[in-house]
DNA sequence: GTGAAAGCGCTAACAC
DNA sequence: GTGTTAGCGCTTTCAC
């Protein structure tokens, strides 16, 4: 079946191809009856338009890039996809997921994408572009729009989460359930050079404890690694156990991030021995999926709304709108659940 | 700054446009040095394809549609598109999600998309297109890949688990383990239209519960209800735990389809004070995340694996390859965790 | 309210 | 190995 063009319902309702155009788009000066005589030939042929030839004739591609570190099928990454989604599917627009796995792949899509004009925006999932990147974008004049950014630089909009707020709050919890000792625990291994907002979560931790009138000696931190060695991932748990295990002084709260490091953590504890909130409290970060499964404490955040807000962002941004207040805050909350209690009583 | 066209890096480099189109699209017969000073000239300036004129040009728009049930950051949806993303993105292809909630949805995309080559294969994942859906896409010659579909009809090939075999394997692990009363229980309130494996899995529970010998009274069936009634949805899982307790017989093991349908089944099953696994065994379905966190024995699948095989055989399609095994079973298998147990003995 | 015509930026014959 | 040219299917002035 030879696909059908605006020239054949133009000239199977007796009409030019402008008009054709116009009507179909809902554009006035067009003669209501002339409309629907074309909508119903449209109809027939199984007319639609073709978006390329639209897009390159108007300028505007109604496609937006998504651009999501390591993979789509994160907890994270998905709902903020799905948020972007909700939104601007609706107006038309086509949601288009990039996925960065390291620099090399962040530059084949600056050097792919951006030039001629074959999105309308780009989100930023998580992670920062350098000077260089962010040029090339803001030469293109192309809305830009980080979501979980570290720094709000370079981007016509943001939407974050207060990390470093979340974490504090966390910090509070346990000082305040009489913990003091407390430990900070990253995502073991971790080889992506994107995420970031770990290292904001740590300085939170750090200044919280530290305001809290904590000790250096009162403090446990475990970093991740940046490379894979040799262990498996659960001798990275152990590992990990054992650190905590043999501080000089054991902590009694630990926070964790995110939610899916805390999972295999407290597994690890119990495991070992230690009970959970009776001898360690844990508080994770996300609330993802599993931390209600387990009964997790931890900080909750919603990534289908910080999508949603990027997307309303980013929408007003291509229609040529300014923004009063482009960088906003999502909000985070505790939530207190089965892995949090009062420090155990010394003795 | 203006958008730079493949004219003017043809000009820049002193040749002709289509000598910079074959240089840069790395086409043969295409001096090795002419192609160098081309693509510095292309670097220099900034200049990348437009895709849209490439694919108004060349008929092919290097993107492909992939339908997804109801949201796209569930576990089966995102970890499919996954699959889909990571072997389509690498040769150059858009992979572009279109949710469907209802069927004004599924309609609103065949009436836009298909039409004028779009897209160059859609992906149709968990549900069934009707015939005129069907015809529309096979007008238009495109390849249609399925994914967990219910049936086979009308697709160019498919990808799917056994959903009735592998609740088979279910029911026969539980019927080894003594179990002498069995239940089924379903996603409690499921409103869309479209998720369909649960009949199939039903189906396979019955057919294999009736193999091993199991008398009606036995068999105790809860299946999911299309309409969200008054209740809650915690209230839901009380009733169904409710019926569960109240049968003629009290089943001691039940398989339940999905594994994020277990996870709440389970607490409630544990709040009224029915062991799990000592007094009821519990098997769920997909191994998605939350599986191994709370230890529930379940049936593993890998959708990303499915959605890398489903791209596979798109990809052959699109180069007018022929599938040999246009159908392909995907595995599943059981994975023993620590909700099932030996049936407590009676007495 | 409608039509004619000039592109949008590229690819694909075909000629050289 | 390279250039010329005719579209691809639309949108958008600008006439009428």
């Amino acid at each position: 079946m030879a696909r059908t063009t605006i020239a054949d319902v133009a000239q199977a309702a007796g009409v030019s191809v402008s008009t054709v155009s116009r009507a179909l788009r809902g554009l006035d000066k067009v003669n209501p009856e002339t409309r629907e005589r074309i909508r119903e030939q449209a109809e027939r042929l199984h007319f639609s338009f073709s978006k390329s030839a639209s897009s390159l004739a108007s300028g505007k591609t109604m496609r937006v890039a998504v651009l999501l570190p390591n993979e789509i099928n994160s907890w994270f990454n998905a709902n903020v996809f799905e948020g972007i989604y909700e939104v601007l599917s609706g107006k038309g627009y086509d949601v288009i997921p990039y996925v960065m796995l390291d620099e090399p792949s962040l530059e084949r899509f600056f050097s792919n994408l951006p030039g001629n004009r074959n999105v309308d925006a780009v989100f930023v999932c998580s992670f920062d572009l350098d000077d260089a990147q962010r040029s090339v974008l803001t030469d293109f004049t192309l809305p830009v729009v980080g979501i979980n950014t570290p720094s709000d630089h370079g981007y016509d909009a943001v939407a974050r989460i207060d990390d470093h707020a979340a974490m504090a709050d966390a910090v509070r919890l346990l000082h305040s359930l009489g913990h003091e000792c407390l430990a900070y625990v990253a995502q073991p291994v971790n080889p992506s050079p994107f995420t970031c907002s770990d290292v904001m979560r740590m300085k939170g931790f750090l200044d919280a404890t530290k305001a809290c009138g904590y000790d250096d000696e009162r403090i446990v931190m475990i970093p991740s690694l940046r490379s894979i060695d040799t262990r498996s991932i659960q001798d990275a748990y152990s590992g990990i156990a054992a650190q905590l295990l043999s501080a000089p002084i054991r902590p009694t709260g630990i926070c964790v991030s995110p939610d899916s490091t805390a999972v295999p953590l407290i597994k690890e504890l119990r495991r070992i021995g230690w009970q959970v909130p009776q001898d360690v409290s844990v508080i994770g970060f996300d609330d993802d999926t599993t931390a209600a499964a387990i009964d997790l404490t931890t900080i909750h955040q919603n990534p289908v709304q910080t999508g949603r807000e990027a997307a309303r962002m980013a929408l007003a941004l291509m229609n040529g709108e300014e923004l009063d207040e482009p960088y906003v805050d999502m909000p985070t909350t505790m939530v207190m659940r089965g892995t949090t209690g009062p420090a155990p009583s010394m003795n």
